[in-house]
This record gives structure tokens, C-alpha cells and sequence, in this order.
DNA sequence: AATGAATGAGAATTCATTCAT
DNA sequence: AATGAATGAATTCTCATTCAT
């Protein structure tokens, strides 16, 4: 296995991991540099400071789901059906494993007062959420349904993810997805 | 005006609210004791550690629900519509204001992984939630259809607070309680 | 020896002992911790914060120039020479010892650009400084006189103090004193 | 406009206008870096450390003196007044501008207790300092009182400069060499 | 000559907790 | 019950310096 080459991406990509398992105010610097295979003095070469780091996690993360999962939906060579599936099983593989969890909703509460330029960012990040969804909603829904509906659905999933991490449970998920996808058939 | 007395119960509920609006790491002892007119020191009269301190936060918040919220699900002398509406009206008085959030939510994202017996409890408020949305749903659904809807009404609600906070924008939340008051119309 | 007892007044004299003889930036708060005969951390106990603790010092050593240094110039009951002599033993007394120097001086031509608030409290002590010795050539010049030579004695006196420091010789301050005092008879 | 070309002289250069305004433990290898265009550990190519830089900077400050300024103290074409006019003339050139001050003496004040080499190299500068001042007044005055003169001189250029800096106020200096210059006519 | 990554020590500050009074 | 002093560990961040490329 090669020596994994420490790069702002790679140290995104480690810091991510934590942010999304551990909370920002529980993740140290020291944290996230262990985790790299360096010195907690030395991520300031990369970063200016921490909240330098988690804006760019963050930008990361937005760009990662604009690129590799909000995109499916406006994939117009497929059935209404088959992008939203496709959109869901992306979310999936990144929403659920042992922690089960979203980034930017866990970041969001914890920082939404406190620090306003996460918030800024995040808010970002779920309006393309809720573009994405709603426009596949708008293949069978008039443009207002289409609207509440994807709302209603970001809602969901953020909810559903909420307590499956909690409970540890990742059917809260899948049948929240599941629930999703048949809103196109009937709801 | 009288001088709130120092009690158990003041630190409890000046706790909660800080708790509530800042997140569990970054509230300090020192914010509490402050906040009840104490020095932290003294914090450790009534209460051993800040985890304890939190349990009974936990605590306090569920049995306010139990009593206060959850209960008017099982008023048999309303009918299901009120019932649900009671249980919602006194929601949201105490989910919605500047900060808007649910601290069962928000303490138990940011510290599921690492201190599972708050998940624990926090567990056992959503069971309870769960159920008393259930018992009003089961007037007009059977038993699994009720279930699933239930599930569902927390998940959203839970989801739109957190929206509610990331966007400082409560109609998340207001929307989610008429949709859910709906399904016992038609939906 | 009595155990020094540790109070806000113990730490400013040793901070002060520290500050005059390393330098604002040179002194840390652990030094300081440390001459005090406790941890870094506890110094927070005190002082918010190291400027906080500098501005003490500062507004210290201002209070004990004003009552022990600058108030014999005021003292009508003796002659302009030998207020201005008092003046001087007093001043002689802080100024010299092994390291020589005025800590008004140093931190002020070392934070005076990165902390204009102690600029602004360093003048303050400096215009009172003017005055004293101001008082007392008023005895034998007329006032714009006076005050040039005010002046001048101060510049004289902070620069015999550099002077003093860089080379580790008393003489320089003692030689500036005696052509001050000098300037009564005749100059 | 050529690009500056970085060479010894020019970090020089570029050093001493940081450390005059910001004092020595304030200025960091990397803002010194910057100035020049460099990477900080681009510097170590032209210094072996910190000081070794500083210590270049005070030589090259005193050379220039020796040069610029002081050389002029001994232009036997010249009357002795116009030798201390052109003297002055030149100082004040190097000493006002928006910081005022005089970097061998901050640093001076700064280190000397804690880095003896710089102590005894700006030693040397200041009695180069002296001899020229009392090289000019020896043409009016006998041997000890040009001496006497000379030291006082140079003390109070010192400490006017100190309050100029304090007080931001460029008269100080200004006056102070109205006077020094005014003791080649009477005094 | 220059870079840029990495270091390691040390800075200021915070904080949960303890304890004598 | 309450205080206020003290702790000690952790946190973010800085900085002079080194070194392979």
C-alpha cells in the first residue's frame, strides 16, 4: 500500500472523517493531524486556522454532493424514477456507515449561532439539496408541489438521519428514502 | 421582583436554555454558574460533573414532555384533530424562539458517539414522542400504517428544526406541524 | 520568611520585576505563573488576559509614581531644590538596580505601535512626569521656560535610562540627574 | 520599474524597516520573508538565524551612520555649526518618519539583557555617536565639556525620540536638535 | 538559490474539577 | 451552601529552524 501523500486534500478528506464523527468542538487540531500523520503545528501550513479548515471541508463536501449526487438529477437522458434512485443511493453510501450522520446538518446545529459563516455556507449546500430534489419532483408534480415536496423531503432525510444516529439505526434512512422515491409513483 | 432562589431546578432550567442555544461543548460551567448568579465552583454542590448536570437536563426535558406535551396525545375526552393540535401548539412554543431547535436533537447528534448514555436517554424521549404522535394517528390508521407515520412526523419535525435553525427561519417547522395535523384529515 | 501571600497586588510586583527586566514580548505568562509560585493557567483566576495584566502594571507603577515619586514636587513646605532632590532619590531608588531601566519607556517603544492602549496609559504617565518636575522649575523660570525644561529633563532622563541599560552604567542616569537638579542654581 | 533583486543587502534593507517599527520579538522570520519576496526558509540562505540577520542589521545601520552622518562631524571645510547642522540634518532624515524611533536603542532597550552580543555592538555604535557630536562641539568648548556636552546630547536624542514615538509627535525631536545645535552658539 | 513541507518547542487561553475556608 | 483560589490537561496558534528536492 503506498505511503498516503499528505496534501489539503487529503487532509480535508482525514478532517472530514472526524468533523462528521466526532462534532467540530470535539476535534482537535491535534486530532486531525494525528489522523495525517502530522504535527498539529503543521497543519498550519495548509490552513490558517481551524475555521479555515472547516470551511474548506465543508466547500469540499458541497462540491463532492453538487458533482457526484445532486448532479444525477438533472441527468435528463433518464426516467424521473431512475435519477432520483440514483441521487438516493449516492446519498446513501455517504450518509450511512458505523456513525451514520450529515456533516452539515450535525456542523450546522452545533455552529449555526455561533459561528454565522458555517451557517452561510451550509444553507448553500441544502438549497441545492432541495433544487436537486425538486427537480425531479417537477417530472410529475406542478412547479408548488414540487416545491413543498422537496422541502419536505430534505427535512426527512436530515430528520431520519438525525435519529439514526441516535438510535444507531440505519433503516430510519432507507425507509425515509424509500418513502422518497414512491412520491413519484403515488404518495 | 423576588431573587430567584438557587435550587436545583433554577440550575437545571438556566442550563437548558444555554444548553439549548449554544451546544453542549461549548457551553461551560463557568456559563452556567454565571447564568444562575453562581460561581462554577459552586456548580458542584448540586451536581457532581457537567455530565450529570446534562442527564438531568435530559431528564428534566423528557418529563416536560411526558407532562406537558405527550400527554394531551391520550385526552380521550378530545377528539384525535385536537389532540394533535394541543401537542402541537405546545411544541412549538417551546421549540420556536431566536435560536429555534430541539436540544434532545442537537446534544444528541453532537454527542452520540461519545457519551452513549445520553443517547441512551435521549432514546427513550423519542419513544415517547413516537408514541404519543402514534396514539393520535391510530384514531384514524391501523396499527403499522399509524407506525410508519409517526416515525415519519418525528423525523420531519426533528428535521425541520434543524433547518429552522441553519436558516433562522421557523415557517420549517410551522409547515411540518400542519402537514402533520393534515394526515389526520386526509394527506 | 513569611510565605509571600499571592494576591492581585503580589502578582503585579512580580510581573512587573519580570516585564521591566525581559520585555513585554520576552515575558511569559508562565514566567510570571512561575514567580508567583503558581501554574499559567491559575494567572486567569486574576487577569483575563496578558494585556490585561500589563495594563495593571502599568496603572500600577503610574500610582506609585504619582504618591511616592511626583507628589514631593508639590510639597510647598521645602525649597524647589530640595523637592526636586527628593524627587530625584525617589526616582534614582526605582530606576537603578542590576538591569537599569524605566519599564514606561521600554514597553512603551516596544508596544507602542501593536497596543495603543498602553501608549495612550504610558502617556498619561509621562504628562504627569512633565508636570512634576514642571512645578518645580516654575520655582525659579518663568513658565514657558519651565516647561522647555521640563521637557527636556524627561528626554534627558528616558534617554541617560537607555543609555544606562545598553551600556550597564549607573552613571549616565546619576550624571543626568545631577545637571537637572543643577538647572535650580544656575545651568 | 525593475524587480527589486534579493540579495544580503536587500533583506537588509527590508529588515531593518520591520524591526525599526516593530521591535525584534515581533518580528517574525517570515514577515521579514515577505517583505523580500521570499519564503521565510529562503532566508536561512543568507543568514544562518535570527540573530545572525540582527546582528547584520545593527553593523550595517551603524556603517551607514558612520558614513552618512557621523562623517560629516569631521568635514574640517566646514564650520563646526554647519558640520552639527548637516549632522542633525541627516539624522532626522533616518530617525521621523510614521513610527519615529531609532533602532539602536529599541533593540537596545529590547534585548540587551538577554542577547549581550547586540548590547556591545550598539555600544559601539553610540560612542561613535558620541564622538562625532563631541568631534563638533570641541571647536567651542574644552575637552571635558564637549564630552560632557556630547553624552548629554546623545541622551537626549534618545529619549526624544522614545517620547516621539510614545506620543507620535515628531517635535520632540525637533526641538531637541534645535537645542543641540544651539549650544555651538551659546547654551 | 529557492521552495515548501515538516518540526518541536512554546505561546496565550480555556475549562472541568477540587478543596480549604 | 457558597466561595474563590488553584490545578493540570487540553486547545488553538506561532515561530525559528531544518532539509529534501
Amino acid at each position: 500500500m503506498p505511503k498516503q501523500k499528505v496534501d489539503e486534500a487529503h487532509i480535508i478528506k482525514e478532517s472530514l472523517k472526524l468533523l462528521r464523527q466526532k462534532s467540530y468542538h470535539t476535534t482537535s487540531m491535534a486530532d486531525i493531524a494525528n489522523a495525517c500523520g502530522l504535527l498539529k503545528g503543521s497543519l498550519y501550513h495548509y490552513f490558517d486556522s481551524k475555521e479555515e479548515l472547516m470551511r474548506k471541508v465543508i466547500l469540499s463536501v458541497h462540491d463532492y454532493f453538487r458533482n457526484e449526487v445532486f448532479v444525477h438529477a438533472y441527468d435528463e437522458s433518464l426516467s424521473a424514477e431512475s435519477r432520483l434512485q440514483t441521487l438516493i443511493n449516492k446519498s446513501e453510501a455517504i450518509f450511512i456507515d458505523e456513525e451514520n450522520g450529515c456533516i452539515m446538518g450535525n456542523v450546522g446545529v452545533e455552529t449555526a449561532l455561533a459561528i454565522p459563516e458555517f451557517a452561510s455556507l451550509i444553507q448553500s449546500f441544502f438549497r441545492d439539496f432541495f433544487d436537486a430534489i425538486k427537480n425531479v419532483y417537477r417530472d410529475k408534480y406542478p412547479e408548488d408541489i414540487a416545491d413543498e415536496l422537496a422541502e419536505r423531503s430534505v427535512a426527512e432525510v436530515e430528520g431520519a438521519l438525525m435519529l439514526a444516529r441516535i438510535f444507531n439505526d440505519q433503516q430510519y434512512l432507507k425507509k425515509t428514502h424509500k418513502r422518497i422515491l414512491n412520491r413519484l409513483k403515488t404518495d
